[in-house]
DNA sequence: AACAAAGTTTAGCCTTGGCAACAATTTGAA
DNA sequence: TTCAAATTGTTGCCAAGGCTAAACTTTGTT
C-alpha cells in the first residue's frame, strides 16, 4: 500500500526534511507556551503605567475572561517569578517580569508600526499584531524596523 | 487605593477600550483553536500529494510529537468532519478538509513569499511563516500579495 | 503458515487555560 | 460601626494536546 507506485522511499518531492519541519512546529509550540505570560506581563505593565495599579478585575475585563482564569494564571506567573503579589492586593512585576514586559512592548510596537507602514488599517493592524507578535524572529523584527525606517 | 491620585476614573491615558482589547484577545484565542486543525489538514494534504498517502507515523515525525498525540487529534478532526479514516488505515480529508487545506496552503504561500520578498533568509522565513500564518487577516494578506507583486 | 516488525489504537496521567459557584476579604457608605 | 458591594481567592468541572506503556492489527519475511 505504501508508496503507491514508487519504488524509492526517499522520493518525497515537494516536502522538506521531517526533522526540519519538526523543529519549526516545536518552535511554534514553545511560542504558545510563552504567549500567555507575555500578554499578562505586558498588560500588567500597561495598567500600572496608565492607572497606577493592575488589578485582577482589570485583567479579566481586558482579556475577556473570568477573574478565576486570571487568578489561576497569576498563580503560575508568580511561581515562575514574573509576578509578585500579596493576597487581595494589586499585582506587581518582578524585575524579570518588567524586563519581559519591556521587550514585549517594544516588539509589539515594531509589529504594529510595520503593519501600519504597510498600509493596514489601524483596527486590523492592532488585531493582527496581537497574534503575530509572538511568532516573529529577531531577523524578521530587524527587517520590519528597516522597512519602517525606509517608509517613514 | 484605586486611581492613586486620580479623581477621574475614565482617565486611562494610553490604554485602548477594554471591550476592544477583549475582542482582540478573543480573536487570538479562536485562532489558536483552529491552528492545530489547520496544520494537520495542511500536512495531510501535502503528504497525500507527495507520497500518495498520509499515515499517523508520518505526521508524528513531521510534527515532532508522539503517535499517540497524533491519534488523539485525528479523532477530534474526524469528529469535526475534516478527516475521514478507517481503523489501521491511512488518513483522508473530507471535502471540507480539502477545502480548508487548500486555503491554508495558499495563505502559507503568501506569508512565506512575503517574508522572502522582504529579504528574510529562507530558513527563518519558513519558521516564522509557520507561526504567523494563523494570525493574519484577509486585509493584511491582501497587502502582502500587493507587496509581493510590487517587489517581483 | 507462522512470526517478527511496523504501525495504530487505547488507557492513564499531566499541564494549561477556559468556566461557574461558592468562600473570604477589603472597601465604601450609611 | 456595621453592613452591603466589590474584589479576590478556592474548588471542581471541562477540553486540548502533550507523554509513556501496553494492547492490538497489518504487513512482510522466512
Amino acid at each position: 500500500m505504501a508508496d503507491e507506485g514508487f519504488s524509492d522511499k526517499n522520493l518525497t518531492e515537494g516536502l522538506v526534511d521531517p526533522g526540519q519541519q519538526a523543529r519549526w512546529f516545536n518552535r511554534v509550540r514553545e511560542a504558545h507556551q510563552a504567549e500567555t505570560a507575555e500578554d499578562y506581563v505586558e498588560l500588567i505593565a500597561d495598567l500600572i503605567e496608565a492607572q497606577g495599579e493592575a488589578r485582577v478585575v482589570d485583567l479579566a475585563n481586558r482579556f475577556g475572561v473570568s477573574h478565576a482564569t486570571v487568578n489561576k494564571v497569576i498563580v503560575r506567573l508568580n511561581r515562575e517569578g514574573l509576578v509578585s503579589n500579596q493576597p487581595y492586593r494589586s499585582l506587581f512585576l518582578t524585575e524579570t517580569g518588567k524586563d519581559l514586559a519591556r521587550r514585549c512592548k517594544e516588539r509589539h510596537r515594531v509589529v504594529l508600526d510595520f503593519l501600519l507602514a504597510l498600509g493596514i488599517s489601524p483596527a486590523t493592524a492592532e488585531a493582527d499584531a496581537e497574534g503575530v507578535e509572538h511568532h516573529v524572529s529577531e531577523e524578521t523584527l530587524t527587517a520590519f524596523r528597516n522597512f519602517i525606517a525606509r517608509n517613514r
